[in-house]
RNA sequence: GCCCCCGUAGCCCAAUGGCAGAGGCAAACCCCUUAAAAGGGUUGACGUGUGGGUUCGAGUCCCACCGGGGGCACCA
């Protein structure tokens, strides 16, 4: 395997032998040049343009260097859908921009003793280059940076609308930070305990930050998700669901002995009360801290200090023993006044529901493994037909019938839920609750080259917000050494720049030196698409309606819990405040694959990255394009060793002569009429057929379909009516039409070689001719027992008595079933008769 | 541990419950050629990971298992 990899990889990076038939390096430079000029792709933003809009977004790059071979895949798969639309007939949004800030410009600037801005800029130029050379339909004149203040003023405008809403804010707790970065997380970005960008392991600190309140939208975040079944892969919202992680339960007051104030639970099993045998909290919970006996004290902070010392892995790794100190006090169960005795252990978590539970062991697997490691009670509620937790181990978590518990007593779980929460809520001692597993959107960054927050912090009037006219606050110059991460904000060191007055009273202030996390960014980039140079907002709000919301996004998995989710949020705020009238931006996803080689991530450690732009020096843009749609379903992985540029390249070729040939053959615009019907039907049957593969995605197939179209016309041309036949300029102009999705330069080449202006992206889509469509004769297979004994030859629109009959009577038929009367005949005209005898 | 997706020719992959093969790679052979390359053409499953089931009929639907991939995993 591992050698025939190394040995296909050797070929596909060898100059391919073709290249003196078929010279796709000189097709590009030629055409290139040509389409700068002509400007095809343009989106239009009039009112009085009368075609329908379509609104295609890949996700933009980050500009870390040159495109590489998933930008190939998935500008590929991007382009060949905008490409269709133009094709069609649409008035297409096809824009391209860069998401320009972030730590690798950084990192980069500090070694090299340079401005972020240079490294940035001039990848992004390198992209834009190789973008032009691999010739996706974009609109270039929407382009955008998101580092550039034109852009990112809006980032501080949106963020003081989200201020004044209640949805920005700033809180001190513990966070994830990364030593490695330098700059806390958002919990979207923890993978595993790990950060989700460097994979340094992160650790908890206590810091007062920016947050965004994506909790307000959690229920909405989740609802809204049936409106896009269908239209996003089902492991996306999955992913999605899994992460806002709704439940339902009830908040249940507990009085502690001792003390005035009760502490509130939330349990998805109150109907398990009776069963609370003990309660817990979190450690590093305040609450831990107030409610610990002073003769507990010491044990509980020793505790403590321990747990703070392991990591996020560490701590929830659920192989790990359960450990955990008494507190010293009890809490009273409100339904039976049992006293319980409180517990602080790390299984408890501090940012969930309300950092304490009420420990039911014999129906909590984790409660039960606490219980048993610490000699405490267990008490059987739930009578499931399983044995005793207690004696097992096992927690019944089922459903069943109550015992041991009052007034609920004989009731299933459902039952029970409702009756208990209605004793509770008449007593004032708890209600129906729901708890979500989204936490708010850690928004402040301790790094540079970012969105500078726009608050001021002024020692009288507090956090004030820079007014908008006052925007952009745009960063200081600085640059190198100046960055280097010192676990505070670089523009901490920025005097001049942080000492302000204060706008509002005019005293003396600071201005916050965190900057914005980059999802905010890419939150809402694509809205400001649509009006790329406006100066009145973020965006146009008459043009976001009208190219708004996205008909078709295409981009990595990778970003299921972050980008998307931010996104969502960012739509759903903007349509509360009336900017958008939409309620969610991405009508359509498509994740692509990854691009893999010898069945691995590409990686320099295992040596095995292969770079686009060798590739497309070696096979050109259009082979490289081809082999990416070819090699199966988008969202398949693909691997480079699996596929060949070289044949691609080869097919090209093959198209191209066919389209050169047919050129020479008939003037451009002879009638197809009268042409060889044999392969008018071939192609018109593979307009057909391509039209309906491309709209369900089945880009792989369409291609197939277009070689098989080009081995037909290969045939006319050879041994059939020949090149002259206005019937191989048909299937030839189609052909050039059909691969103009999928690799525009043969594309063109071929069309001029016909006869045709330039401009085969806007040629337009060819319709099918329905006469064309219909054959005259159908081949029926006849099935004696599911066994094919015939073929009949019969008219497509035979009726099911006569094509019983016609079965009935052959003699093959006859044969198998020897004379027998038949027990039963299934007619599926016109293809399928199955005789069971 | 729980949930989801996928197993079709040596390889990548097609096949509204109806003849297992559309397309490509690789291979073998043929034509073209002085020869090679380029070009043109021909050839492929004894049954769809395994075992059951539903059905007139199963790659397709259902169940179990095996193998691969992904998601979630102390969230009370």
């Amino acid at each position: 395997m591992c050698e025939r990899g190394v040995f296909l990889w050797a070929i596909n990076r060898g100059k391919s032998r073709v290249s003196e038939q078929y010279d796709p390096q000189t097709l590009q430079a030629k055409w290139q040049r040509r389409w700068e000029e002509l400007d095809l792709f343009r989106a239009e933003d009039s009112p009085e343009d009368p075609r329908p809009r379509k609104y295609m977004l890949d996700m933009f790059p980050y500009p870390s260097g040159d495109l590489h071979m998933g930008h190939g895949e998935v500008f590929a798969i991007g382009d060949m859908l905008a490409r269709y639309w133009f094709q069609l007939g649409y008035n297409v949004l096809h824009p391209i921009g860069w998401d320009s800030f972030g730590l690798p410009a950084e990192n980069a600037a500090i070694r090299r003793n340079a401005h972020p801005a240079e490294w940035t800029y001039a990848n992004i130029e390198t992209q834009a280059e190789s973008f032009r050379r691999y010739a996706p339909s974009f609109d270039w004149s929407r382009r955008l940076h998101t580092s550039d203040p034109e852009y990112y003023r809006w980032n501080q405008w949106l963020f003081n609308r989200f201020y004044e809403r209640g949805l920005a804010y700033r809180k001190g707790g513990l966070v994830n930070w990364c030593p490695n970065d330098q700059t806390v997380l958002a919990n979207e970005q923890v993978v595993q305990g790990k950060c989700e960008r460097c994979g340094a392991d992160v650790v908890r600190r206590e810091l007062t930050q920016w947050y965004f309140k994506i909790t307000d939208y959690a229920d909405r975040l989740l609802d809204d998700m049936a409106m896009l079944e269908g239209g996003w892969p089902e492991r996306l919202l999955t992913m999605q669901r899994n992460w806002i992680g709704r439940s339902t339960g009830a908040d249940v007051l507990f009085e502690i002995e001792g003390r005035d104030e009760p502490v509130t639970v939330y349990t998805t099993r109150p109907d398990t009360l009776f069963g609370a045998t003990f309660f817990v909290v979190a450690p590093d919970a305040p609450l831990a801290e107030r409610i610990c006996a002073p003769d507990h004290r010491e044990a509980f902070e020793a505790y403590r200090s321990e747990v703070a010392k392991l990591s996020d892995i560490e701590r929830l790794s659920t192989e790990k023993e359960k450990t955990g100190v008494f507190l010293g006090v009890h809490a009273i169960n409100p339904v039976n006044g049992e006293r319980l005795p409180v517990w602080a252990a790390d299984y408890v978590l501090s940012d969930y529901g309300h950092g304490a539970i009420m420990a039911v062991p014999a129906h909590d697997q984790r409660d039960l493994d606490f219980a048993l490691k610490f000699g405490l009670p267990v008490r059987v509620v739930v009578h499931t037909g399983m044995a005793d937790p207690g004696e097992t181990g096992t927690a019944t978590a089922g459903d069943g019938s109550m015992v041991n518990s009052g007034p609920i007593d004989g009731l299933s779980k459902e039952e029970a839920i409702a009756k208990i929460i209605e004793i509770l809520a008449g007593e004032g001692k708890g209600r129906a609750a729901v708890n979500f597993r989204l936490r708010d959107w850690l928004l402040s960054r301790q790094r540079f080259w970012g969105t500078p927050i726009p608050i001021i912090h002024c020692p009288d009037c507090g956090e004030v917000p820079v007014p908008d006219e006052q925007l952009p606050v745009v960063l200081p110059d600085m640059r190198g050494e100046a960055l280097a991460p010192k676990g505070v904000s670089p523009l901490a060191t920025a005097t001049e720049w942080v000492n302000v007055d204060c706008p509002k009273c005019g005293g003396a202030a600071q201005r916050d030196t965190d900057t914005m996390d980059t999802f905010v960014d890419s939150s809402w980039y694509f809205l400001r698409y649509c009006s790329p140079g406006y100066e009145g907002g973020p965006f146009d709000v008459e043009q976001v309606r009208k190219w708004g919301p996205i008909d078709q996004y295409v981009g990595g998995v990778e970003h299921a819990v972050l980008h998307l989710l931010y996104a969502r949020f960012f739509i759903k705020v903007l349509y509360d405040m009336g900017m958008i009238d939409f309620y969610e931006p991405f009508v359509r996803m498509l994740n692509q694959g990854q691009v893999v080689n010898m069945g691995k991530a590409m990686s320099k450690s295992l040596g095995n990255g292969v770079d686009l732009g060798e590739q497309i020096d070696n096979f050109g843009v259009d082979a490289v394009r081809l082999t990416m749609l070819f090699a199966g379903p988008p969202e398949d992985d693909i691997d480079w060793a699996d596929v060949s540029p070289g044949a691609s390249q080869k097919f090209l070729a093959r198209a191209l002569r066919v389209m050169t040939e047919a050129g020479a053959g008939t003037p451009p615009g002879a009638s197809p009429e009268g042409g060889d019907l044999a392969l008018r039907k071939v192609t018109h049957r593979t307009i057909d057929e391509v039209t309906k593969l491309l709209d369900s995605y089945r880009f792989n197939v369409a291609v197939a379909r277009m070689m098989e179209l080009t081995s037909a016309a290969r045939k006319a041309i050879d041994s059939g009516p020949g090149a002259s036949d206005p019937a191989v300029r048909e299937a030839a102009e189609t052909l050039a039409v059909m691969l103009s999705l999928a690799t525009p330069y043969t594309a063109e080449e071929g069309w001029e070689r016909l006869g045709r202006p330039v401009g085969i992206g806007r040629a337009g889509w060819p319709k099918a001719d329905p006469a064309l469509l219909v054959q005259e004769s159908v081949t029926c297979v006849v099935q004696v027992a599911g066994k094919v004994r015939d073929r009949l030859d019969v008219v497509p629109d035979i009726s099911e008595a006569d094509l019983e009959a016609l079965a009935l009577a052959s003699d093959k038929v006859k044969a198998h079933l020897s004379g027998a009367a038949p027990r039963r005949v299934i007619v599926r005209a016109p293809k399928l008769v199955n005789i069971v005898p």
